[in-house]
DNA sequence: GGCTGATGGTTAGCCTCCTAACGTTATCGA
DNA sequence: TCGATAACGTTAGGAGGCTAACCATCAGCC
């Protein structure tokens, strides 16, 4: 992510809100370590995929695609659906599609019934990364938190999604098309990938 | 940051680790949280800045020299120094100087006394663009954990705090020069730019 | 049948991040 | 004094994001 290594004090915030007094000691330490354990969690999760040689991004294509090899009959996604699923725009699809070919992890197999897609698959090297990689992957997981008691964990994550929650319903311009859609839904998210 | 838009929901968490044994479901959903807070709170306070054209490390450098100026009486820093606490590398730190004195918001002048050095200040523009963007950014940090007690937050931050903690002793590998420095100092702490 | 519009994928250009290597300048020890 | 070492800043090259523009193809409608 960017920018942070350690936090402010309570002292300093109280410092820093004398000299800006929009600022709200309280709100910004939540800030700060809201970044600081996303930052952390991202970095720590992270470690295992790069030890493998592969980043974040790959590996969610990767997971996408296994998981649609799984479940359905047809093995391939669109580079479009695969953008969705992510995340991330078409553009940037391209390009981790194109470093994944190169590398021999996936294949861009054109469709004949509508010539405009070009669907994609998992190769066998791929899987194979993915086999390697993904016990490492969760178990850091699983040591991220350790240090949490169930409930614990289950306070932690009923105020995140509260505070997530609270600040969508505060600006709607993000929501484009409908107006509705605010329940997360599982197959079309895109972590899911991650989790298949 | 990246590929984060929906959540998965518990039950889907409960099927990926019928697939992957290594899935500690309740962990995983911690972690999605985590991550997923972390990038809606840096999207969110980040779109004040974004609409007076300017991105969060650029900002973070412009705090840096402001606190600086308000601070010392040397009202300078060199790009090492701004890199470290700004938590980037010295190359990035050029990129970010570089478009930053294209834009008239710093300036570099050469230190007479060690010709090595190319300490940067704050231009009476760079001044200006903060004085209008910093309400802005720290209201919105403020209305992201409107919804929250006081209470609440205590209670997140301990949380996001210990799970930074339990996960920093987990690999001792970044403990770069001596193995002590657990304890977050104010002044040298990145962050600290954007809350002087 | 032939426009028109929508959709799919790519390209080009920009920004931010990284590592590795380089040239310049200080510093310090033999 | 002078060479080795270290520090500073920059450059080069790569990856991963984005937007905007571009062709190719399909679908629908007159």
């Amino acid at each position: 992510m960017l920018l942070l290594r350690d936090l402010p004090r309570y002292e300093c915030l109280l410092e820093g809100a004398r000299r800006f007094p929009e600022l709200d000691p309280s709100a910004c330490e939540v800030y700060l370590h809201v970044l600081r354990a996303g930052d952390e969690a991202f970095r720590s999760c992270g470690e295992p995929l790069e030890a493998h040689g592969i980043s974040a991004g790959r590996f969610t294509v990767l997971m996408l695609l296994l998981r649609k090899r799984d479940d359905a009959c047809g093995a391939m996604l669109t580079p479009a659906e695969l953008a969705d699923k992510a995340g991330v725009t078409r553009a940037t699809m391209t390009g981790l599609i194109d470093t994944l070919e190169r590398d021999g992890f996936v294949r861009r197999e054109p469709d004949p019934n509508d010539r405009r897609m070009t669907p994609v698959t998992l190769t066998p090297a791929g899987e194979a990364l993915l086999q390697g990689v993904v016990p490492a992957y969760f178990q850091r997981m699983g040591s991220l938190v350790a240090h949490l008691s169930e409930s614990e964990r289950r306070t932690l994550v009923t105020l995140l999604a509260k505070l997530v929650r609270g600040n969508e319903t505060e600006d709607p311009s993000v929501t484009s098309t409908d107006g509705a859609a605010p329940a997360p839904v599982c197959p079309s998210g895109s972590l899911n990938s991650s989790v298949p």
